[in-house]
DNA sequence: CTGGCGGTTGATAGCGCTCACAGCTATAGG
DNA sequence: CCTATAGCTGTGAGCGCTATCAACCGCCAG
């Protein structure tokens, strides 16, 4: 069965039917000055009469780039990579680049290799990194090493060397902490994140600092160290409630340690926010799937992203490295207030005595 | 600061090393047969020496390919796209592929004519559909007018005219349904998913299929039209559950409205499996993050996409069109037993009784 | 009148690879 | 001895675009 050979448009013809040489439909396409009005809008009229779309193989050849932006991860987290994802996507199409999404193991002792092979292979035009990938010394080597422009989101270490953009995880704790000691709270248990994470400390920091912004003595048992997962929220959660001063609120450096806090809190009849008070960090779907709702701090995941491929594609288009200082972008956060934070039941007591 | 220009070895300082043509090198790279043992090894020799990576963009303009598999989709459910990509990622790279991913707004009127800008720009060597977008006539019209190979992820309409992988969503709603059934449960009430997306219906036949096969007439009033959502669930579980006569088990079409129905139980002053049975569809997270764990179905979701990609690669290499009938996979899906279900109390009151 | 200059356009040489086809060598067959 | 065949390797022409640099057209200053 014969096929009908579909050779598509190439520049030539735009040249021929527009009655230029191809080197101005050239410079149309890639919005160079220098064209006459006329002759602009007369090879415009003629791309879109063979509707004609440059290839981009050819032109990543002959001008060594590619129109490709990687993102590279490794989190397990499937929402946090969605909003990374849909951040960087929309504005990569607006820029005219593509993103290419390359998961990495990062406890494999050869990720940096790969990371070079697929590099100098595709012509990557720059490099999106997230955490906890955006930390690994291997991978960050590598990235450097070949010298491809790269931005990251949310680092934790090294962060003179390459832009990056990021939140204010800091404040975002020390806010969340303040909202918490507002309603009333003294006893305020902290469940720590993944060790490796940069943000957990950060989170602990403001949480501490806010404490004793207030004169509010920290207690070491009410602190416990999770991994950001349900699993250790539960098992931190369970410590923390079963003490015999438990604490009245609880707030947890994600929430899924949040989530299964409310739920031991529930298993154990305590009613949250009347009994127990808990925030979380992040706003993920989670938070609006439990119940009572979860008060959290949400992240701006998919402008960060937005922001990193912006800085990718300025560069790319460009065509000069940065200078130091790197560039850096710092995104609001917002504390989301819901149902699960209330003051603690002393002092509604208190307040419905007063009445 | 004068940069030492990293030009980058080409196929043809590999040719030198060797002492053979470039084509010889070409023939390696590309794994075609006619090249003797000796020479073969001697090229596989200096490019390793050499550390060379062939440019793909040169490679897809001289052979008119890419590389690239394109993922195309529009669902907003971020744990099943992050599944989806998981699978098609590692496919595509064990064969040596890159994917692209790209969302597309199937609202959008022009979506057909952007997916072919991009497809004729970027020479896709295959596209994975993923629902809803899998069914959308606009784009399966340009991917079709494009000639590109495509492979669809369980499609619901039009199932003849291109290859697809699937599991069997109506068996797996009867399976529940009798697993329902055989813990004693009579009168159960379904949740509808969104009336768009093809599974709704399987799964729907299957739940009423199985209780007409035991004989259990089925009730309307316990059937209510979700769509999919956690709202919806929290409205269709409140409806059913402040009936006079209310159903001892729900099985809801997916975990989120599964989820819902839990929550509005548990609101309700209703324990959750003792009062109610909850059965949900896809082992979202959610089904492990609340408090009991839901009892649902697990869909083969990265092996389906891993099975998709392989497709499309597999024809890319070959080269040649498929033939009719059209390939496709099916994939077992699998029935998870957790927390949320347990025999009716009448059932429970009843065995404890017999003792 | 001449030279110079900004604004615009075109001719041509690659970019690094694959493809069609030609050429070479060694062995087998007539 | 010549030709046929098979196995392996090389030659040269592009793929569709961008980059370099030269050419051209006015127009103005000297």
């Amino acid at each position: 069965m014969a096929q009908p050979e579909k050779r598509s448009i190439t520049i030539r013809e735009v040249a021929d039917l527009a009655k230029v040489s191809i080197k101005t439909v050239s410079r149309v396409i890639n919005r160079e000055a220098g064209v006459s009005h006329e002759t602009h809008a007369r090879v415009m009229d003629a791309i879109a009469r063979l509707d004609y779309r440059p290839n981009l193989n050819a032109r990543g050849l002959a001008g060594d780039r590619s129109f490709l932006i990687g993102l590279f991860y490794d989190n397990p987290s499937a929402h946090y990579m969605s909003d990374v994802q849909a951040g960087a996507v929309a504005r990569c199409r607006e820029g005219g680049f593509h993103l290419l999404v390359e998961p990495w193991d990062s406890t494999d002792p050869n990720v940096g290799d790969q990371v070079l092979n697929l590099i100098s292979q595709l012509r990557l035009e720059g490099v999106i990194l997230t955490p906890p990938l955006v930390d690994h010394a291997g991978v960050l080597e590598a990235l450097r090493a070949s010298r491809i422009p790269l931005v990251r989101i949310a680092p934790d270490t090294d962060r003179e060397t390459a832009p990056f953009v990021y939140m204010d995880d800091y404040a975002a704790s020390r806010q969340m902490t303040a909202y918490l000691i507002s309603l009333g709270h003294r006893r305020i248990g902290f469940l720590l994140g993944h060790p490796d994470h940069g943000a957990t400390e950060q989170r602990y920091r403001g949480f501490r600092d806010e404490l004793a912004e207030h004169r509010i003595p920290l207690d070491p048992d009410l602190v416990r160290h999770g991994h950001f997962s349900y699993r250790t929220g539960m098992a931190c959660a369970e410590q923390l409630l079963t003490l015999a001063d438990r604490p009245t609120a609880i707030f947890a450096s994600n929430d899924d340690m949040a989530a299964a806090s409310v739920a031991v809190a529930q298993r154990l009849g305590l009613s949250v926010p009347a009994d127990l008070s808990v925030a979380g960090f992040d706003d993920t779907p989670v938070a609006r799937i439990i119940w009572p709702q979860l008060t959290t701090i949400r992240q701006p995941i998919s402008r960060m992203a937005a922001a990193a491929a912006d800085l990718l594609i300025d560069r790319a288009v460009r065509r000069q490295p940065w200078t130091h200082p790197m560039p850096r972008r710092l995104l609001e956060f917002e504390v989301v207030v819901r149902e699960s934070t209330a003051p603690p039941s002393s002092v509604a007591a208190l307040g419905r005595a007063r009445r």
